[in-house]
RNA sequence: GUGGCUAUGGUGAAGCGGUUAACACAUACGACUGUGACUCGUACAUACGAGGGUUCAAAUCCCUCUAGCCACCCCA
């Protein structure tokens, strides 16, 4: 192979992105109808929104962003997750100037700079939806319905939910605190990993799936304990919501999340069937963000989902779509007329395909059977003369005698359409 | 970043040191002589991921690289 795509990065073919493109619609389908509106930001960023967003200290800011200096010596970016960029712009257009609460919806490439597996790629695709300028905990609860039926209406059952809260500025370091004294006695039974995250983030150590760590966090102090008042509250008014609206959910009180923004409410939909890609869309709510990118006091909510692990999961079903009509040709005289036809045709909205390059008709025959056309009609001097021809249903091979004008033909073939 | 496994045509694959790289599917053309799907015929890898080496002889053994997969890690 003299050339190939870089490692990580990878080509859709059309046989697939009929798939994809079913994942988008219905994702605009599902969020426009909750009111959100399509945000479309660059690719790229200035270094620093990730740093301050994401956190210095996390894996994806530490080793894997696709970070460089461009030519005027600026350090920029690829997006490794839209939130950032979203809230970038929302703040750089002063947004909230007009309405502080505001629903979009992105999709789009994001970059990681991670070992390559399946359902995980270098570059991967997200659709994510946010939420700004609501504290209200109703807000949370559409989020997860929306997430929720998404996954309904596209057909999938088996991504599930899972909820959790992460708390606040205001009781989080106590955790913390209790989870380091508990652990502290444990110290001996933890892998390298966790006793470096001890001191770091010692809330990874209870995601951490070596067994002996599993083993020695097992009667860790959970996060929904020690929530504040507020927290608490709030946490359980999202579960109100979610069991007004009979939204099937399961709580993970040690959930956490590998970015620094997350407060309170956090969610993961989860399978079992990617291996250890569990997670096909997270998010959570961050209501300090807005702020920490300099922005006002606005909170947020929102999350994102993998389509790669979407498109897995819905599997090889077919999205192609099949022409209404294949036209034959005789011979080189009839080819205007089929031109004509299929120019009218197409105009009209019929799909219609015919050969292009004068092959026998036992090859234009194939391939009309190859295209899975509806219909096939072959055009010799006859029809031309007569102004008719027969239009051969493939499925039965019944043929049907009709005048050669769109009007006619598109009545004859759109009949069965669908 | 760390382990392990794998690597033959468009695809799935035989081949396990010795003349023309099996077979199937797919593809192209043709036969059945203005109509596809069944059947039949013909064509289709200067070549076995790349580069080195061992050998009289390598797709078959060894080394390096690259890629893919799986697990860890991380995460969507």
């Amino acid at each position: 192979m003299a050339l190939t795509a870089v490692k990580g990065f990878n080509d859709i073919l059309p046989d697939e992105s009929g798939r994809w493109q079913y994942i988008e619609q219905t994702a605009r389908r599902v969020f426009e109808l909750n009111g959100f509106g399509e945000i479309r930001v660059p690719v790229m960023e200035k270094t620093e929104l990730f740093c301050r967003s994401i956190g210095d200290a996390t894996d994806i800011v530490e080793k894997e962003m696709y970070t460089f200096v461009d030519k005027g010596e600026n350090s920029v970016t690829l997006r490794p997750e839209g939130t950032a960029g979203v809230m970038r712009a929302f703040i750089e257009h002063k947004m909230y100037a007009q309405d502080p609460i505001a629903k979009l919806y992105y999709m789009g490439p994001m970059f990681r700079y991670e070992r390559p597996q399946k359902g995980r790629y270098r570059q991967f695709h997200q659709i994510g939806a946010e939420i700004t300028g609501v504290n209200d905990p109703l807000a949370d609860a559409q989020v997860l319905n929306m997430l929720t039926s998404f996954f309904r209406e596209i057909g999938l059952t088996e991504p599930t939910l899972q909820i959790n809260s992460l708390g606040c500025p205001e009781c989080r370091p106590a955790y913390r605190a209790a989870l380091r004294s508990f652990l502290e006695g444990r110290m001996g039974h933890l892998c390298e990993d966790c006793k470096r995250r001890f001191a770091t983030n010692p809330l990874r150590t209870l995601d951490c799936k070596v067994p002996g760590c599993v083993e020695a966090t097992a009667g860790a102090p959970s996060v929904l304990e020690h929530l504040c008042n507020d927290c608490d509250e709030h946490f359980g008014s999202v579960r109100r919501y979610l069991d007004l609206s009979a939204t099937p959910y399961s709580i993970n009180s040690r959930m956490v999340r590998g970015l620094d923004y997350y407060t309170r409410t956090t969610f993961e939909m989860v399978t079992g069937l990617l291996g250890s890609q569990s997670a096909v869309a997270a998010g959570g709510r961050y209501d300090g963000l807005i702020s920490q990118l300099g922005g006002p006091a606005i909170p947020g909510i929102g999350f994102a989902m993998g389509l790669e692990r979407v498109a897995l999961l819905l599997g090889a079903q077919d999205f192609a779509t099949v022409p209404d009509l294949f036209i034959a040709t005789m011979g080189k005289g009839e080819r205007d007329v089929a031109f004509c036809l299929m120019d009218g045709l197409l105009k009209a909205g019929v799909r219609v395909e015919m050969d292009y390059e004068g092959k026998s008709l036992k090859s234009q025959m194939r391939r009309a059977d190859k295209l899975k056309a509806r219909y096939s009609v072959v055009i010799g001097e006859n029809e031309v003369t007569s102004e008719r021809a027969s239009f051969k249903h493939m499925a039965d091979g019944v043929q049907t005698d009709t005048a050669l004008t769109v009007a006619a033909v598109r009545s004859l073939v759109g009949k069965s359409a669908q």
